[in-house]
DNA sequence: GTCTATACTAGGATAGAC
DNA sequence: GTCTATCCTAGTATAGAC
């Protein structure tokens, strides 16, 4: 085949080939809010793919070929709820005392919860826990987040405005905890407050705690 | 048939009767209980009636002989552990202070649920809240547990001990909320701690909060 | 890479004998 | 009221045309 003679495989046009991408982006973009959205309000086991097809308004097999499985969507929605946190925790001033990024951080994903948009945490022996743990792009959002607000949770210790005393590492899981908060729900349930309200509550309560300070 | 000679239906022994009765609560009960652990393991949309029947060791339709559907093993689960606390509650001494008794009830939950016996709560939009939610027992014991955590919610404010202008109901649902917090279980799950460690801090942070007092 | 149509399986529920 | 065997829907995943 050294002798066959072929033309040179044309590179495409910069502008349509980013085009494309940009269209098929904007697809995945449009897969993994509608999964992040509904992983939110029914969880891994009670999301179903049809229902994925249908906010989306898209066949299922499409979906599977942009996402391998089930599970790989709920990961994709995972990374991208962690890169959020990542956008936010960027935007925050530099010289803003560790403490109040921390809580600015936390006041964040409540409101993302409130919204309908904060995926619930999976529960352990789930078939989702072993692709999130085998999913490098999760993993390593998972340890930035964690690594940085590890850092804040660090230097509020030290400055003494957290309870230098408490495991920073349980700091940390009551902090992802706390964007999860079922608090959140019931009390939107309830129906008798303001989402801000709400918010302001269960964050003075995290941060203050239930006793008379 | 009026005319028809029958023997009358002789009421059965006391004694027999109740031996009857009793390996009838027992089967339920051992019922409740592998639901309830796995419930807990699991969630509701991820329990399966086959896991169920398997764990009882008994036969998948002899379960819906005792409970008509999945959802009703659940309610059942979930009543009965509305009932456990109740039982807790009962023994607290009467002259503890009010949150003190309010910190016990939390404590004890919380140790369920390391043990691995604290159902998950039910995501909204499930099938198992409609259930709970036409279902008198489940709403009876919810009302009770309430009302007594709700009293006692009331004297510790009044004491001073509880911070009176957070509103009761998120006190009530911070208490629940507690018993199913995730922080236990990442604890647990980085084995690092005593689950009585584990307990005392995650208590601890719910009362007193992150901040340095 | 999107669709329609379908394969395949898991899982909730039931039939019917004992 | 327990069992075995089965029904049947829902739901994940894939085939194959365009």
């Amino acid at each position: 085949m050294v002798t066959t003679v072929t033309a040179p495989k044309p590179s495409a046009p910069p502008k349509k080939a980013s085009f494309r991408e940009k269209m098929h982006q904007a697809r995945e973009d449009a897969i993994v809010s509608a999964v992040n959205r509904l992983l939110a309000e029914r969880g891994f086991e009670g999301m179903t793919v049809d229902e994925v097809a249908a906010e989306v308004g898209v066949a299922k097999a499409s979906l599977y070929k942009h996402f391998p499985s089930k599970e790989h969507l709920a990961a994709a929605a995972m990374v991208r709820i962690l890169q959020r946190t990542l956008e936010h925790m960027a935007t925050l001033p530099p010289q803003l005392p560790a403490h109040e990024k921390l809580k600015s951080v936390v006041r964040w994903a409540m409101q993302v919860h409130l919204a309908g948009e904060m995926p619930l945490l999976p529960t352990e022996n789930s078939t989702l826990r072993s692709t999130l743990m085998a999913h490098g792009a999760y993993l390593d959002a998972l340890v930035e987040v964690s690594d940085g607000l590890g850092t804040w949770i660090g230097e509020a210790q030290a400055s003494g405005a957290l309870n230098p005393t408490t495991p920073p590492i349980v700091v940390l899981y009551t902090l992802f905890a706390r964007a999860c908060d079922p608090v959140l729900g019931f009390m939107k349930a309830a129906g008798q407050h303001t989402t801000d309200e709400i918010v302001e509550w269960v964050l003075a309560t995290c941060f203050n705690g239930l006793n008379t300070r």
